[in-house]
RNA sequence: GGUCCCGUAGCUCAACUGGAUAGAGCAUCUGCCUUCUAAGCAGACGGUUUUGGGUUCGAGUCCCAACGGGAUCACCA
């Protein structure tokens, strides 16, 4: 709610006071952007108001309108069409909110620290096989949701739980050893997390060869499984190294080496990062002690062979197994361990954000009513940032038909596509290699990421290899170019008139593409804490581009640089000072970088 | 079978959380570069918001039912 609704609110509560001796809640008022059809720039509804005015709505909303107009300064002129109270707010409130905003390095942010410590984690990749498209938008939305609430004002950490551990692990080394003639990164000139995910193919193929044999001598399938030698080296492997056999966990250590250095390239590409990291490895055997400790206060119960379990079925879910018979852990119980552990590697942490698929949302509201149960301090306030896959015409991405897309190769064929059209289109001819290197990137990587920040995270998406990602319309790219056409005007007016940061614009009358711009982009901060409290990059990336279009729109026909008079020239160089910072500031959320020319 | 999510133009998505005549982009068609970057702008075409009920001044949005798509309900990870 902008400053200026809650000023129409108060008023129209007065109005209402002394129209109709009637109470209100300002709250209660309901006001919004009058639509673009009807003179006005603000709109009461006052269907709700009939009940206190006791007369129809265009009576109740002509009576408001005349007191409103007549009483404050900043109303002045009003129209009601059927139940909608059109509102005219004088030109030089638009102004001076104008002034005030592009001056304003960060406007619309939140100071900084000014909201409670949060945990963003995201990413959680295994180190079997590389990052893939859905990792795309788990990172991107992570990221961005991350600099959102930086933006709102909450101090964020953010982290990455990696699972380093486990049966698929093993099944790479296993296959390593016994088919990769001591291949390395180095000697093949591989990036580690392609070797080590060719490993884990290998594993599979030789693994399914090893079963049709033993089906062929007249085992039965199931059986086969089971027997198959490489299955029974990886479990061998896995108890090996949970037993810290030294062999086997320096082949781990150096396996596990190759995937990281393979992912730190790709997560610098991408532009993510993280303040910490929580390795599986580390935490697989937290959370016993809180299961014990749960038994102890009676919020978990044990059956007869020893398992522990947790009965939720008051809460309308069912009964969780927690601890297995033999006293090993299940995912829950580490998940519990490791909740309960950032809380205390973070005093002060407020909540906890999961960005995980929507395939685990009964997962994470086990867990939180788990936390709960055992205590746990708010932690109902914890949140599973849940979000729809990413799929394929043909469907969901599928390792075994070779349908998985490639986070490298897709990144690289985004930039490489920027570099294609930008090439055609001729216009990069004077720039340097680096520089060409970097703005294609900027521009195949920013589209890649607002074609997946756009959509709301809770839908599944859409994505076609073949039609690839657009570069015209509503992308990433379309918001670049205006911006840099924007930023175009402001270096050549600097050169013709030197900086200019207005101090007072007496240009008061604002054409109607202006006052959209103006009033679009004062809207701003709403947009930012309405994304930081449902954690939604797409409320975000739809503004940019209403903005952008706005802009582009405007733009057409109306020059800055010919324009004779000066406090024009000034205005209209204002409106591309207020359009560049915005975007420049918005886009960053989403972690797209914006070129300087393009 | 139980629970949860989704269903809006041919396609991909919006719709300020219950408000006015449901909006964009892509695709198709028509105009606009001697003018600050045409990766642009203007216009045309395109809809019974899956269906049927209900709640009220007012429903794409809330409730119920059906249909269609997805997920989940492991001593898997």
């Amino acid at each position: 709610m902008s400053t200026l609704d809650q000023i129409i609110q108060g008023a129209v509560v007065i109005a209402c006071q002394n129209c109709f001796k009637a109470t209100l809640e300002p709250n209660s008022i309901q006001v919004q952007q009058t639509r673009k059809e009807f003179d006005g720039d603000k709109t009461v509804v006052v269907f709700p108001l009939t009940r206190a005015s006791k007369s129809s709505p265009e009576a109740t909303a002509e009576a408001l309108g005349t007191y409103l107009v007549a009483h404050h300064e900043l109303i002045c002129a009003f129209q009601v069409v059927k139940g909608f109270l059109n509102l005219t707010i004088v030109p030089s409130y638009w102004t001076s909110q104008l002034l005030e905003a592009v001056q304003t390095a960060k406007f619309g942010f939140g100071p900084v620290g000014s909201l409670p410590k949060v945990m963003v984690e995201y990413s959680s990749p295994n180190t079997n096989k590389p990052l893939h498209l859905g990792h795309l938008r788990n990172n991107f939305l992570g990221y961005s949701v991350s600099r959102i609430l930086e933006a709102a004002g909450h101090s964020v950490v953010k982290v990455q739980i990696i699972n380093d551990r486990g049966i698929h692990i093993c099944k790479s080394m296993v296959a390593w050893n016994r088919f990769g003639n001591g291949e390395t990164p180095e000697s093949t000139g591989t990036k580690g997390d392609k070797l080590v995910g060719k490993y884990y193919v290998r594993f599979d193929q030789e693994y399914k060869k090893e079963v049709q044999a033993l089906v062929a001598q007249g085992m039965d399938e199931e059986a086969a499984k089971n027997e198959a030698d490489l299955m029974k080296s990886a479990r061998d492997y896995l108890a090996k190294w949970e037993s810290n056999d030294a062999e086997i966990v320096a082949l781990w250590k150096t396996m596990n080496g190759w995937v990281y250095d393979g992912f730190a390239f790709t997560y610098n590409e991408m532009g993510v990062d993280f303040d910490k990291l929580y390795y599986e490895s580390e935490t697989y055997l937290l959370g016993k002690d809180q299961v014990m400790r749960g038994l102890e206060t009676g919020a978990f119960y044990k059956k007869e062979d020893g398992s522990v379990w947790a009965d939720l079925t008051s809460e309308g879910l069912d009964e969780k197994l927690v601890l297995r018979k033999d006293g090993t852990s299940v995912y829950m119980t580490q998940d519990i361990g490791t909740a309960i552990k950032r809380y205390e590697d973070y005093p002060g942490l407020d909540r906890q954000i999961y960005t995980v698929g929507n395939e685990q949302e009964y997962h994470f509201k086990v867990l939180f009513k788990l936390l709960k149960l055992l205590g746990v301090k708010d932690s109902d306030r914890n949140r599973h940032l849940s979000y729809g896959m990413v799929e394929l015409p043909e469907g969901k991405m599928k390792s075994r038909e070779g349908t998985v897309v490639d986070a490298d190769e897709l990144l690289a064929e985004m930039a490489e596509t920027a570099k294609e059209m930008a090439t055609e289109l001729g216009k990069v001819d004077d720039l340097s290699p680096n520089e060409k290197a970097t703005l294609f990137k900027q521009v195949g990587y920013g589209a890649i990421k607002y074609f997946l920040l756009k959509v709301s995270p809770q839908k599944s998406m859409m994505f076609d290899p073949q039609a690839s990602i657009d570069f015209i319309g509503n992308t990433g790219p379309f918001i670049q170019f205006n911006f840099v056409r924007a930023k175009s005007v402001l270096r050549k007016s600097e050169e013709a008139h030197g900086a200019t940061m207005p101090s007072d614009l007496d240009a008061s009358v604002w054409d109607p593409t202006e006052l959209r711009i103006i009033q679009l982009g004062l809207h701003w901060p709403n947009v930012l804490m309405q994304a930081a409290s449902d954690c939604d990059p797409s409320l975000i990336a739809n503004h940019c581009y209403e903005l952008t279009k706005a802009y582009s729109r405007w733009y057409q026909d109306h020059p800055v640089l010919q324009v004779e008079d000066a406090s024009m020239r000034i205005a209209r160089t204002t409106i591309c000072m207020f359009f560049t910072q915005q975007i420049e500031n918005a886009m960053e959320l989403l972690g797209i970088q914006m070129p300087e020319r393009m």
